[in-house]
DNA sequence: TTGTATGCGTTATCAG
DNA sequence: CTGATAACGCATACAA
């Protein structure tokens, strides 16, 4: 186990040519005549020889690696979102490391470590403290992802106005009265827009909107404990808004395991349209974020260099309303 | 942005010791006098100095980091698997490379190639194949998390025998026949013992089981279509184990959608006892498998340096019997 | 086209 | 207790 590898001495030494020349075949920079590019190239290739990431590092001044910090890793959103930008990172030959904040304490010194370990971090919204974003800058190139742009740090987002529209959907083409929406705006930028978004929809359609959102988490089981707390009320809500998919599930369960009737007896809609949406009785309408172009594009700009004037300080994608039977179309 | 940080030399030239003494103080080893240690920590905090990691890194020869692989990101399972393990290595100050293969073609080189990255690998069962995990074990340590050990590649996994406890509790205790099991055995090394256990279960029953699996993967979106398929089937199961947790959902959810009565139309199992088991509608029976302890003890193997003569080949950890509604059981 | 020599930022050894 | 100095493995400007 764990062989002692050789380095380009010993590589140098074998071909009978210099390190230099034996660095140039390798990464096939700079000139090299045939034959002997051959005569190295068999060398390598017979011990096996593997440049060194640790002196390559050094040498280069790079890590090779780049960081992409999430608040949690459960559910299908940052799934799909890590796939993005980690086919997107791997294309440049970078690797990914992802860090979890879990809600811990000394989630922003992780966070701050890790920018000595890498050429450049993405930083889900809501994860850490501004303060914290703002240091991080100074020392690695920084993208936010779903979140807004912050001095001179630049962001990648989807547009979540279309819940406006949505909303609007709801309480016009519908008719439905009494919306509630579920998810807790404080530390998600995703959510306090779509918060925004629906309280505008009803001021587009002159329908007081709710005071409070019911402040829940955004995976499947908080959707079920919210699903608990809003079909207990003395007048329960006609239709439901979800911050995202998951919940909006979670809720749609906890209906359906009351025998409650979607669309009949409440309607949910939901944000993300992940595969489980299009798959349950009845279908959920949903907005479509392009969630795995979200990655894409956030390593991209990661990886293209930061910082120079005229760069882009704000990617917005477009997003898509998808009515399926949960709001009570068809 | 990305202001250039001060070295070993600068700060030693500022406090008028060498760099020898620099490292000393601020790697707190080795003989210092107070006075000498004071002036070069204050010099050192002044100027926010902090060691260069891949200097660091090449002096030491190790990375300090190391990896975990895994088929996909998607699932409360793997959250909580990541967590634990994250939490362990922090904890030795060591930072996590996180690899999803995506069933991804170049998986096995992606992973190969980490190996140049890490001081060590965790794989979970099912993501490369066997040879591919050989050649890795001879470049870096690794530990197969959820699979079997393989050569002198020692594995952390559960106790998924229970499985057959948990089927012939259906078949003699529920006195339930036509069983169907969903998981695809191929591939996971976790789903194969749990689908041996299914028919183990059954020979302790003496009942004959079914000859095939429903194959098809693990997550929700999956069981969905799992039970599209069985509940069209002319003589539909009269009790479902499912491989975990999620698909188990995927079922339940489907079950629902089509007005099935649970469990008195059709019974559900799953495997894994994550949150949202115990919030459906009934509550699902279930195996609960410690799942953050597992990649915690993945974690501190990895880190405790293996291939001593006498190390730990095998670690399995004890599963739970869960008994809820969605079995019969209330 | 090829080789020599230097730098990258630390840690660690060995004199003093 | 402190300081020179040698690794660590590679990339590259400069010479030949």
């Amino acid at each position: 186990m764990s062989n002692k590898r050789l380095t380009v001495r010993q590589i140098a030494e074998i071909a009978n040519v210099s390190i230099a020349t034996v660095s140039r075949v390798s990464r096939g920079t700079g000139q090299v005549s045939p034959e002997t590019r051959e005569r190295v190239l068999r060398v390598i290739e017979e011990h096996g020889y593997r440049p060194n990431q640790l002196g390559r590092a050094l040498a280069e001044q790079k890590h090779g690696a780049v960081a992409i910090v999430f608040p949690g890793l459960a559910g299908p959103y940052f799934s799909e979102l890590i796939q993005g930008f980690e086919y997107e990172a791997m294309e440049t030959g970078a690797s990914v490391h992802i860090v979890g904040t879990h809600r811990r304490a000394a989630a922003d010194d992780d966070v701050l470590a890790m920018s000595a370990r890498v050429d450049g971090i993405a930083v889900h919204g809501g994860t850490i403290k501004e303060e914290t974003l703002r240091r991080l800058a100074a020392d690695v190139p920084v993208v936010v992802l779903a979140g807004r742009p912050l001095d001179g740090i630049p962001a990648v987002r989807a547009d979540n106005s279309r819940v406006a529209e949505l909303t609007r959907h709801l309480l016009v083409d519908h008719g439905y009265r009494r919306l509630a929406f579920v998810g807790n705006p404080d530390g998600s930028p995703d959510v306090t827009d779509r918060w925004e978004a629906f309280r505008q929809g009803h001021r587009d359609a002159r329908v007081p909107a709710p005071k409070t959102p019911v402040k829940i988490g955004l995976q499947q089981s908080d959707g079920v404990i919210a699903a608990g707390e809003l079909f207990e009320r003395a007048n329960p809500p006609r239709a439901i808004v979800c911050a995202n998919d998951e919940t909006a599930l979670g809720v749609l369960i906890g209906a359906l395991g009351r025998g409650l009737k979607i669309p009949g007896d409440v309607a949910i809609t939901g944000f993300d349209d992940v595969a489980m949406s299009s798959l349950v009785q009845p279908g959920l309408t949903t907005i479509r974020q392009p969630i795995r172009e979200l990655g894409a594009v956030t390593a991209r700009l990661l990886l293209s260099g930061l910082g120079e004037p005229g760069a882009v300080m704000d990617t917005v994608l477009a997003t898509e309303l998808v009515l399926r039977g949960s709001c009570g179309c068809r």
